[in-house]
This record gives C-alpha cells, sequence and structure tokens, in this order.
DNA sequence: CCCTAGTCGAGAATGATTATCATTTCAATT
DNA sequence: AATTGAAATGATAATCATTCTCGACTAGGG
C-alpha cells in the first residue's frame, strides 16, 4: 500500500483503485486543480474514475481536512492537497504555483482586531499572491527582449 | 440625484432607476447578498429589476471597485458595497455582519513572506471570522438558560 | 425634438454540480 | 473459499446559478 493510499485509509476514506488515482493525480499536480480538469486528465487516455467519483473524493478530501479549496477561474473550485493544520499560502498569479507559509504571524493582529470590536475569535485566513521567481523572471525576459 | 445615484454617475455607470434600486438595496442590507437574493428581495411585492440587470449590476459595481464579493453558502458569490482602498475584513459567523477593518497591519508579513521566497509581492488579502457582539451573547445566554 | 449608445428584460442556453439507483467492490466473517 | 452487509461507483438525468440573445426602451447631449 503506497503512501497516497495509506493517506486515505487514516481519513477512513476506504483507498479504491479510483479514489486512488484522483488523490494521486492531485499530489501530481501540486497545485489547485478542478474537479472537471482533473476528470478530463484522469480520463484522456486511459479509462479512469467517473465524473461523480472525482466530486465525490475531492470533496471527502476537503472534509477530511486533506485538501482545501481555491476560488478558481469563475465560480468553480479547485482543490489541492494541503497540510492539515494551520497555515497560509503564497500564490503566483503567474502559473498558480501555491506555497505554504507554515508559521503564522498574523494571529496577534486578527486577535486584537475581533477584541476590539466586541467579537469573539474563531478563526482568520490569510493569502499572499505575487509573481515566482520562475514567473517574475519570464516578464523581465520577455521585457528586456522587447526594448533590445 | 441621491447619494447612491452620485456614486453610480461617478464610476461610469448611468444611474438609471433599476441600477439605483439595486445598489440601494445592496447599501440597506450592509452585509453580503447573492443576486438572487437582492432580486428576490427586489421583485416580492413590487416589479423590479429584471434578474439579468441585477447580475449585470453588482458584477458593474464590483469591477468599478465600489462592491466586493465573498464565496456564499455552496459556490456562490455574494456581493457588498464595500470602501474602495484596501481594507479588511472581520466576519460574524453567526448572522454574517460584516465589518471594515481600515488599517492594514499585514502588509509588512505579506512582504517578508514573499520576498524570503523569491516571489514579487502584488497583493494580499486576509479575513477574521468571529462572533459579533450580539450573537455571542445570544449563544451566552442560551447556555445559561439551559443551565438553569 | 432627434439620434444613438447604453440599458433592459423575458426567455433560451449553458455548464458546473448533485441526485438517482442499479451494479460492483470491499473487507470482515464464516 | 464462500458469504454478506455496507460502501463505493458510474451512466444518466435533474438542478439551478449564471450568461446569452436580441428586440424594445431610455437617457441625455446637441
Ligand atoms: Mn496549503
Ligand atoms: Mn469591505
Ligand atoms: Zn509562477
Ligand atoms: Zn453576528
Amino acid at each position: 500500500m503506497n503512501e497516497i493510499a495509506s493517506m486515505l485509509a487514516e481519513a477512513g476514506l476506504r483507498p479504491t483503485r479510483q479514489r486512488t488515482a484522483v488523490a494521486e493525480a492531485l499530489a501530481r499536480s501540486g497545485r489547485p486543480v478542478t474537479a472537471q480538469a482533473l476528470h478530463a486528465r484522469l480520463t484522456r487516455s486511459r479509462p479512469g474514475p467517473g465524473l461523480a467519483t472525482v466530486y465525490r473524493t475531492v470533496q471527502a478530501l476537503a472534509e477530511a481536512g486533506l485538501a482545501r479549496t481555491f476560488p478558481a477561474g469563475d465560480g468553480e473550485l479547485a482543490y489541492k492537497l494541503c497540510d492539515p493544520g494551520h497555515h497560509h499560502h503564497l500564490i503566483c498569479e503567474g502559473c498558480g504555483l501555491v506555497i505554504e507559509i507554515p508559521s503564522c504571524e498574523v494571529e496577534p493582529w486578527a486577535a486584537r482586531a475581533a477584541r476590539r470590536r466586541g467579537f469573539a475569535l474563531s478563526s482568520h485566513q490569510a493569502e499572499v499572491f505575487g509573481l515566482c521567481a520562475d514567473c517574475s523572471g519570464q516578464a523581465r525576459g520577455r521585457r528586456s527582449a522587447a526594448r533590445a
């Protein structure tokens, strides 16, 4: 039983062939993917899990805390395997790369903001957007080329 | 020309009867509302703007920076009139109340996180969740009553 | 008043997500 | 190895928020 399969088992999800395929594809991608895209990728060549199963699996992973959701394109939801436990994200607007920021330095601010307004703090959420090294490198390259 | 109408005009949107009605309803609500809910509210008794117009208007307001979007329920989008300019939100999980946090104390953290990983910072986003005074008061009251 | 770009809105179309439900697979037990 | 009740799957239909279409209507400058 490989890495992914045991991860599913620990979360109380039977590591079926289909679920394992979905979770593996998700892990292989490393960045948020929609259920639709995942299904397309899994059935392009070989026959793969049905669309309904892909939806059920990514939702189960999210409920188990093994995946997070990201708003994609229009109103769609993209999923990405994530470390359980509190952390934030650094997201590249160029290529969609997502990097986890494990240490939370936002908590004190959140607590202060809540207390100051009579709120009982429950949680907070924060994301940083930018261009990863590769993407900003390309942009810089393109700009130089145009100038030359 | 009232408050709302001139706000629309300044944003380059003709203050038609329909758009004004939508923006006024949005302002009256004070908390995020979906286009559907807004349309229902506007047409319950009197005849109001068409559904397509409600969608067009809230989207225009968002593009103009006069409204922000909040993920609602499942994958739907809710809109709320917001101050233009950078700020964060304190959101009550009980009643949906949204309070703006104008001063940004998150910027330094975002800049540091981005730089440390070779990202060119572009923006950041942060929200605090909890229970407003009213909602946590009710919860406390209910608990005491049960105990008594 | 006239004209034209901008708006409206009723209804059809789109497309992601969810629900059905008959069939298959799991995994634990005889 | 055979049995079995529960969980999972998937082809298909159903939902339902959002977007499109396009003919009719308006605002508002000249
Ligand atoms: Mn993560
Ligand atoms: Mn706001
Ligand atoms: Zn990138
Ligand atoms: Zn509240």
